[in-house]
DNA sequence: GTGAAAGCGCTAACAG
DNA sequence: CTGTTAGCGCTTTCAC
């Protein structure tokens, strides 16, 4: 068998925490190093200095980081039970609004001592429930999920001594004990919209969305209804495209292209609209190169808001007027509702709502003139 | 204390896996359902099932079904000091090549039974290395990053049994004993950009890149200058944006602000350029968009091309001309050089160059007359 | 204030 | 082909 260098046995030479061959260098070692016990060693690493002596803090000090010591987490998972991990269950990052969000959740997770798995569903229901069901060996208790798709499927009932937050769902759609939601105020944000075109003369304003099988998205909509209710203004002018236009395949990067397909939709509408309100950024942008291929002008011919205000609205030309989404506000909460749970509310579930708020940029105008196809020039 | 329910207590129902509080079933669990010993159910569990008789086998894969068995991969890590995990470090996912290649990424770790820890560093290097001495006590030895800077720093070095594949970097910059590149030819892809612009009529061709931070940074510049040459044209017209303007803070995003700001030092240039050779697409996107806001044509007074095709880069009218990067093809192979690593090259590592495509689109036309400033309608 | 000892759930020899 | 057994590195009572 190895030598299993109980004493120093090499030539009591100068070299005592070997930098060479790394050799796990475990607790005991540290104890030894530092001459007390590996349950004192425990004890500094998890914080309970009370119980140390001020001598042995330091000594205990001393040897950690002089032999380089890091906890083997796995055998500290293995005795309580607990990760550090927060698994996050995401569509795909691809789209640029989940992008900035997990971002967001890496960054306050990290700030919170917790380390991050990621997991794209491609909002594929099987690979979603295959994720939930690794978690457990994992031992990942703590699950961030945005517009989750295995919620009335009841595949995250079950999954109890799981706690999940969840962004753009209900909480009731998850069956299950321990659950926060985050979620934008969906309604505002798209009567923000709607005020604003109504402010500039617009009465034809059109929504576009993509199939309702999110949260937001059925919300948006009855948002987009009772904001044009409450101006009088009739809400027939919706666009909802079907699964086949849908954003399923590429990871969502391709809702440009269902923006892009939308725009014929929209301009064979029985009333043609001044407006088009889009059920997000990525398909308001789409639309906007789509109309400008078509020759026409934004926002002369036809003005164009989006929601999200993700990085990539930026880009465009002309700057596209956006509903913004308090992402990175959002993104923390979520992880602190994991890492900081609320005492008194324990069990009950919080549900966050976020306000949004309008970004005013270029690619709305005033109406065109009721009688001719073109309107004024697009310059501002 | 609570039942320990050791005996089917309750009035011999017809309920044996008691679906209710989860309490976790261990492989011991598994072994006394199927009746046999637990190594017998670990060795199903691995694979070894040449060692079961296929009669056990059925009993044990019907007891782990019945009893919704997971290993606890906290305890098999302990054990065998091996994780399914993958580290990724990466500059920000909010970056969409990166974010694509991430995504591209998880895909393939997924499909290889591998998860994926998500560490987004902000091109800050104590961030980075703060990862790399946090990964060790994950028990994590499985690396892929993207764009590495703690380098020449040695921050990578010292970090043994660590193996790492590293897109976008040099194997020798990284001084561990197992690594492997992933790389894109990038002085091909500059070269193709040149050939395509050449053709078109340009000689006065200008390049913009960001600080060269990073090894593909370093090979396009210099990819630029080798491909000029070749054409007999001078590699004067370079717009190197210095820190200040680098794209750090906001999580890469701001790289469009980076091609906004460039766009003046373009035009400020001794000798005007007809057309501009981007470092990537959001550069790209950024210096389109500014040109046309300062009332430029593309590609009528100028011609732009990018490289990476980004998803992103399919949303700007005109559509952007660029070089593609094979991102899916890089992530798999990243996945593949840790799942399937080479017998034959063990420790020596491997270098893999992939080869870009020329991606034509409208933002590149004839170069405008010599004379005049304004050059032919932008119409297609 | 400090140490000894008993496992967490699994794997990998090694016996049978 | 199958069962027994000894830990992996850590935390945690519980004595001292």
């Amino acid at each position: 068998m190895p030598p299993k260098r109980s004493l120093p046995a090499n030539g009591g030479s100068t070299e005592p925490p070997v930098n060479a061959v790394s050799e796990r260098v475990t607790i005991q070692d540290v104890a030894k190093a530092a001459g007390v016990s590996n349950s004192s060693v425990s004890n500094y690493m998890n914080g309970r200095l009370h119980r140390l002596g001020p001598e042995t803090r330091t000594r205990i000090a001393d040897a950690i980081s002089g032999l380089g010591f890091r906890p083997n987490q796995a055998a500290r998972q293995l005795k309580t039970g607990k990760t550090h991990g927060i698994a996050l269950v995401v569509p795909s990052i691809v789209n640029p609004f989940n992008g900035q969000l997990v971002f967001a959740i890496e960054q306050a997770a990290v700030r919170a001592g917790y380390g991050v798995h990621l997991c794209n569903t491609m909002r594929d229901a099987k690979v979603e429930k295959g994720f939930l069901e690794n978690l457990v060996g994992i031992g990942v208790t703590d699950l961030i999920t945005i517009a989750p798709l295995n919620t009335r499927r009841g595949y995250y009932a079950g999954q109890n001594d799981l706690s999940v937050v969840a962004i753009d769902a209900i909480r009731s759609d998850l069956r299950l004990p321990k659950v926060d939601t985050i979620n934008l105020d969906h309604e505002s944000a798209i009567a923000l919209a709607v005020e604003h075109l109504f402010a500039l003369g617009h009465r034809r304003i059109a929504y576009v969305t993509d199939p309702l099988i999110t949260y937001s998205r059925v919300m948006r909509l009855s948002g987009f209804r009772k904001a044009m209710e409450e101006h009088d203004l009739s809400a027939d002018l919706i666009v909802l495209l079907d699964e086949a236009h849908g954003a399923r395949d590429i990871a969502d990067a391709e809702m440009v292209d269902v923006g892009r397909n939308a725009a014929p939709e929209v301009l064979k509408l029985e009333v043609r609209p001044t407006a088009v309100i889009a059920f997000n950024d990525m398909i308001a942008l789409g639309l906007m190169a789509s109309f400008r291929q078509a020759g026409m002008s934004v926002p002369g011919d036809i003005s164009i808001v989006g929601i999200d205000d993700v990085w990539v609205s930026q880009l465009s030309y002309p700057g596209l007027t956006t509903v913004r989404q308090p992402i990175e506000a959002m993104g923390a909460a979520a992880v602190e509702r994991i890492t900081n749970p609320s005492a008194v509310l324990a069990g009950a579930g919080t549900d966050t709502l976020f306000l949004p708020e309008l970004i005013i940029r270029q690619s709305c105008g005033k109406p065109p003139r009721p009688s001719g196809r073109v309107g004024k020039p697009p310059e501002a």
